[in-house]
DNA sequence: CGCAATTAGATTGCTCGCAATATATTATTT
DNA sequence: AAATAATATATTGCGAGCAATCTAATTGCG
């Protein structure tokens, strides 16, 4: 029932199907190991990391609509819901429907969430640090992996043909 | 209470703070655009991503231990042990003690487990596919990637004990 | 106007990922 | 040999993500 041994490793029998060979790999496991590099220096904010996102998001410019939130984030209300409500009552964002729409629900930052940012502002540099590389190459690579997402977000819609604007 | 508009918006106080400047958001984004193109393939083989992760390092060789096989994926058992309980639902692996070491299981592949290696071998190349590139761009940007994770992991392995909460 | 279609969020149910902890087994020390 | 430490896996609890479904509000069309 069980064989007690491996006639045809992958190694030779699919090359491409070797875990550390393939991209989705890296990207999965590089994210991960950039998560776990986050977490010490989120947890002095009290956030996750999906929650420093959506706060990266408001600093931007709040009083957005949860769908707007999702549509930057490519995240859907069934992620989003429970995670504003956390906001919400750590104190960070304050959640209102719309007067005008009440299906919107307008997400706007408290005063102590603007104040946030000013303690999340080293983050960035100092994930840049952590990374050990120059600038310009961490911008090349981001850049890169921008383009990657444009490919394979458009060939996910497909038959959607909005046009409307998305990150060069 | 709430603001009305925002006094100073993030991209001039805090150009770096921008959500689309960081290399972290561009990889947490298209990892996720990356799992929902697997999705449907994945589906048809009545996997999860994370289920496909593992039986592509049992399709390198089975009758390994949760130990080896977390350590090659960078996950803990909390997230194997039921992983890997339901892979064996689905009679694809069976899970057995150690008889020489009590406390260790042995993954092994049956052999519907090892006759779904065929049914996948042609997801990387319909992946690489859809990623709209060479092979060698993409195996470039893969080793950029790897490269990236060992600078991560090696920060956070070192400064276990070390507490290098600095902020510039 | 009235009613179907669309839209925005919320809810439910499932799987991950991870920290913290618990349990059982083996190795080490005394 | 008994006590202790180390190791491997399991369990618990929480916060994502996402598909599917639900409700309420708005829009569109006759």
């Amino acid at each position: 029932m069980i064989r007690e041994q491996k006639l045809t490793p992958t190694d030779e029998a699919a090359p491409l199907q070797r875990l550390e060979s393939q991209l989705c790999f890296a990207l999965y496991s590089v994210t991960h190991a950039l998560g776990r590099t986050y977490a010490p220096l989120l947890e002095a904010l009290n956030l996750t990391y999906s929650q420093y996102l959506v706060m990266l998001v408001l600093w931007e410019g709040d009083d957005l609509t949860v769908k707007t939130i999702g549509m930057r984030l490519f995240l859907d209300s069934g992620t989003l819901t429970p995670l504003l409500k956390r906001l919400e009552h750590a104190g960070l964002i304050v959640r209102r429907r719309n007067p005008v729409d009440e299906r919107e629900l307008r997400i706007c930052l408290t005063p102590e969430g603007d104040r946030l940012r000013e303690r999340a502002r080293h983050l960035p540099k100092t994930l840049a640090c952590s990374m050990g590389r120059p600038e310009h190459e961490l911008a090349a690579l981001r850049d890169d992996l921008l383009r990657l997402r444009s490919t394979l977000m458009g060939a996910l819609d497909g038959h959607r043909t909005d046009v409307s604007s998305e990150a060069p």
